[in-house]
RNA sequence: GGGCAGGUGGCGGAAUGGCAUACGCGUACGGCUCAGGACCGUAUGGUCGCAAGACCGUGAGGGUUCAAGUCCCUCCCUGCCCACCA
């Protein structure tokens, strides 16, 4: 043992093995794997905000031990990396430090670049893309224009935040908690603009089914927050008649009387409807007011509709519904009976018809507007064999009809179809599927981002760019300002153009894509990320996909997972992929925190990764990463841990100085060494395929003090030892790793090794002990053949004289024997403890 | 209000229904040292006990079982996501 210890020299080493890596291109996938035995693994990409975080470190670690590992296990291994590179805050940044978007990405990407360099993620850096490269955004354009002419693209009106005193719209982000800009504190106002719309609810269905493909790899959470995303609802439309009223009848479809429709997934409860209620967005909202109610009716649709969605949300919550009656009334379809029509803030346009028929018995807003309104309450469904009685709150439950004509006494579930059909014979109700899932609003105000290639021509109208015009680049020089239209607007060369269909003087769309387009497809871009013809061949798609690992956030749940499961369905529909789904595993990490909460320049908490890799190096950190704590849980940072992973890994590096200069006599002991090694071999691989990397790096702890506890290091066990431990070691410390191993071989990278294999013949053990429990409490052990049999056990330990000590008295009543586990011994009065 | 995840020593965490607290951090003591906050070793859930050992212990309370941190029921707390979705 060197009494003086040198540390490891760490960044010295890492740069070495970080030049050899790239020099040898040792991480350069090939275009088309030659085998199935394939492992793409994808981290969510970063944007480039200008500063590598410990979140980072985190992903990107975890994603290269997966990568590591599977290639010593003989998978030709793909892990790329980009960056999405456009985005609000680089805008931000040109308005406050007058610099380029572009410029100021470009300098975040090479800092980020250098940092994740540093870390010694194995990357195939030839296929490095950026959303902002012309190269990559002209084939979101060119998707573009397939879904326009697929009619997947469209354009309605939609409202976005606007500041009157900036005059601009502002991201959600700008927006302060008080509806107020961000930077003039205006209050925030609603615009309608004409916005494009991608209709990923005609993939709804299919991104519900599909989750059956991923039920294994993915995590049940993300499957479930999906499902409810998605919110697929089973009921029917309902017709209700509106009673004769000469304004209303004057205004309809000829011969038609004017009606209402609504969507329940209730119509068990049709006889209960006492009233309808519209949302103030619905089209007849207004129209539909008697004279002498007319100006109460268009006041309370104003007022409503000046609130903001939280405000309304937060005003109609609860027991305070507003509300206004309209003077009509409506005609239940079975009872004929004349039901009032009101208004209130509690019905949303989005969803459903915009109208629902008020079931206040049995649904607690309906209820609770009922109270507050004085409307009928009638209960129709019913416990079973439970007399009706006045009801405190809704009945929301499925029960048993009564008060229902000829429907009493079937189930709720009988009769939700049952009714259904009736009305449909009637013409008055279908079944219908509702989907919460809406389409996605991909129009952007922003300067910074892929134009969306469509023009206005006078005579043509909306017309898409010819593709043999892309891309549409964005023009240099824009001005930011943060205050009115768009830059883009205030570029006459860019906004003025000329039409693709009359060759006439056309304007140009200025509104850029959510960047969430920009990542909907990049995995696929990894896999040809140089093709000029098309946005990747379908033949190195087909090869390399679908990603075996995903790693990232789980806020990314329900956008960016939803929009790239739909990208790739449309994209197969399109004939550039196949399978159903891009992503086969999942894996959700947690965040980085410090103090108990995640870390962020707000609350000051912030540890910068440099600062622990120019201390200790990348390896300490990674490995500290990684045992902390599992995967997908949050990591509590700690200085302390660090150091432990540090001490830990010069604890290795002596362990090979000392097994390579001496070299004594095998000792006696190598068969437990061996065995403590296999144990470990296995151990380790089985945690490698579901993500206990803090339990395999305790295993290589455990296995590091054996080999401290062996009498004869240097002896040919222990170099056999030292050598799987290198390969064992090698994903989580790479460059340590690399350097012992080229000491112990001096041949080529410890990731052209294979994977150690268990041995069986070291896995059995002739002895084992096994606890002997009294009653299901562990008294004593006890040193047994592993080949014993159960019989031989029982009398053994039936035998002990603490057995007949503890169970002195009591007659035995069974023994549990658990095979290499432990013996149970009850006795008579076992129940509960008898002393 | 709904959904999901979680609650285990002083701390991070471990445990296919089968010996709770592996592994690490911290702490204490010892060794090595001119010295060490380096390194090596030992101990370390609580209470009682010189000890052997006994009893108690996985958010609270019940249940199933020979055996429960783990399964079932009721409840409390924390975090995340969604939120009047008819």
């Amino acid at each position: 043992m060197a009494n003086t210890e040198t540390p490891v020299p760490f960044s010295q080493l890492e740069r070495k093995w970080q030049k050899r890596w790239e020099e040898t291109g040792l991480f350069r996938a090939s275009e088309i794997p030659s085998s199935s035995k394939k492992f793409y693994c994808l981290v969510m990409f970063p944007y480039p905000s200008g500063k590598a975080h410990m979140g980072h470190l985190r992903n990107y670690t975890i994603g290269d031990v997966l990568s590591r590992y599977r290639k010593m296990t003989g998978y030709e291994v793909l892990q790329p990396i980009g960056w999405d590179a456009f985005g609000l805050p680089a805008e931000n940044a040109a308005i406050k430090n007058k610099v380029e978007p572009e410029t100021w990405t470009r300098q975040n990407i090479a800092a980020m670049r250098s940092s994740f360099k540093s870390w010694g993620i194995g990357y195939d850096w030839s296929r490095e893309i950026a959303t902002c490269d012309p190269d990559y955004y002209r084939w979101n354009q060119w998707f573009f224009i397939q879904f326009y002419k697929k009619g997947l693209a469209y354009r309605k009106k939609s409202p976005v935040n606007f500041c009157p005193g900036c005059q601009t719209v502002l991201a959600n982000e700008q927006v302060t908690p008080q509806q107020t800009c961000w930077r003039c504190d205006s209050q925030v106002v609603f615009k309608d603009l004409e916005q494009w719309f991608i209709k990923i609810t005609a993939y709804s269905e299919g991104l519900l089914q599909d989750h059956a493909h991923l039920a294994q790899g993915w995590p049940e959470q993300v499957l479930t927050m999906q499902k409810n995303w998605i919110g697929r609802s089973e009921g029917a439309e309902i017709e209700f008649d509106i009673a004769d009223s000469e304004p209303l009848t004057a205004a309809a479809p000829e011969g038609k009387k004017p009606s209402l429709t609504v969507f329940t997934t209730r119509p068990d409860t049709l006889y209960g409807a006492t009233f309808l209620v519209l949302a103030p967005e619905h089209p007849l909202a207004v129209s539909i007011a008697v004279p002498e109610k007319k100006a109460e009716v268009e006041n309370f649709i104003r007022d409503s509709r000046r609130l903001t969605p939280l405000q309304r949300r937060t005003e109609a919550a609860g027991g305070s519904k507003k509300g206004v009656f309209t003077g009509f009334y409506a005609i239940h379809p079975l009872t004929s009976e004349k039901i009032p029509i009101w208004i209130s803030n509690y019905v949303l346009m989005e969803y459903g018809t915009g109208a629902i028929m008020a079931v206040p018995a049995h649904d607690q807003r309906d209820f609770d507007f009922a109270k507050m309104h004085h409307l009928p309450i009638r209960q129709v469904i019913g416990k079973a064999g439970a007399p009706p009685q006045e009801l405190r709150e809704a009945f929301e439950e499925p029960g048993i009809l009564m008060n229902s004509g000829n429907f009493d006494g079937h189930s709720s579930e009988n009769a939700k179809h049952k009714i259904v059909q009736h009305l449909e014979k009637i013409e008055k109700a279908k079944p219908v599927i509702r989907y919460r899932l809406k389409d996605w609003l991909i129009s952007r105000q922003r300067a910074w981002g892929t134009p969306i290639p469509m023009v206005t021509c006078e005579s043509c109208g909306l017309q898409p760019v010819s593709e043999k015009d892309l891309p549409i680049l964005l023009p240099k020089g824009a001005q930011y300002t943060g205050q009115g239209e768009s830059p883009l607007k205030k570029v006459v060369e860019f906004v003025r153009t000329t039409c693709p269909r009359c060759g006439g003087t056309a304007e140009r769309e200025t509104d850029t894509m959510d960047t969430f387009v920009d990542s909907s497809w990049y995995y696929a871009r990894y896999l040809d990320p140089h093709n000029a013809e098309k946005p990747f061949s379908f033949e190195k798609a087909q090869a390399w996909l679908p990603v075996d690992q995903y790693i990232g956030g789980i806020e990314h749940a329900c956008g960016h997972l939803i929009y790239s499961r739909f990208f790739h369905k449309a994209m197969k529909d399109l004939n550039l992929a196949k399978g159903p789904e891009p992503f086969a595993r999942l894996l959700s990490q947690g965040m980085v925190t410090l103090g108990g909460s995640a870390m962020s320049k707000s609350k000051g908490n912030v540890v910068d990764p440099k600062e622990i890799i120019d201390q200790y190096g990348a390896d300490t950190a990674r490995l500290f990463i990684l045992f902390a704590a599992p995967p997908e849980q949050s990591l509590e940072w700690s200085e302390e841990g660090v150091e432990g992973a540090w001490r830990f890994l010069n604890r290795v590096w002596r362990l090979m100085e000392q097994i390579l200069n001496n070299s004594p006599q095998e000792s006696s002991h190598s068969r437990d060494l061996l065995c403590k090694l296999h144990q470990a071999i296995q151990e380790i691989s089985r945690d490698m395929t579901r993500f206990g990397f803090n339990t395999a790096i305790a295993e290589l702890h455990k296995l590091v003090n054996t080999l401290y506890a062996y009498p004869s290091l240097g002896d040919a066990t222990s170099r056999q030892t030292l050598r799987s431990l290198t390969l064992l070691l090698a994903p989580f410390a790479p460059h340590l790793a690399e350097e012992i191993w080229e000491k112990l071989e001096n041949r080529r990278s410890v990731f052209l090794e294979t994977w150690p294999t268990p041995d069986p013949q070291y896995l059995v053990q002739e002895e084992i002990e096994m606890a002997v429990q009294i009653n299901g409490k562990v008294r004593t052990h006890i040193k047994i053949p592993a080949a014993a049999s159960e019989e031989e056990v029982q009398k053994k330990v039936l035998a002990l004289e603490k057995v007949r000590d503890w169970a002195s008295g009591h007659p035995i009543r069974k023994v549990v024997v658990v095979p290499h586990r432990l013996v149970n011994v009850v006795t008579g009065n076992s129940k509960g403890s008898e002393q």
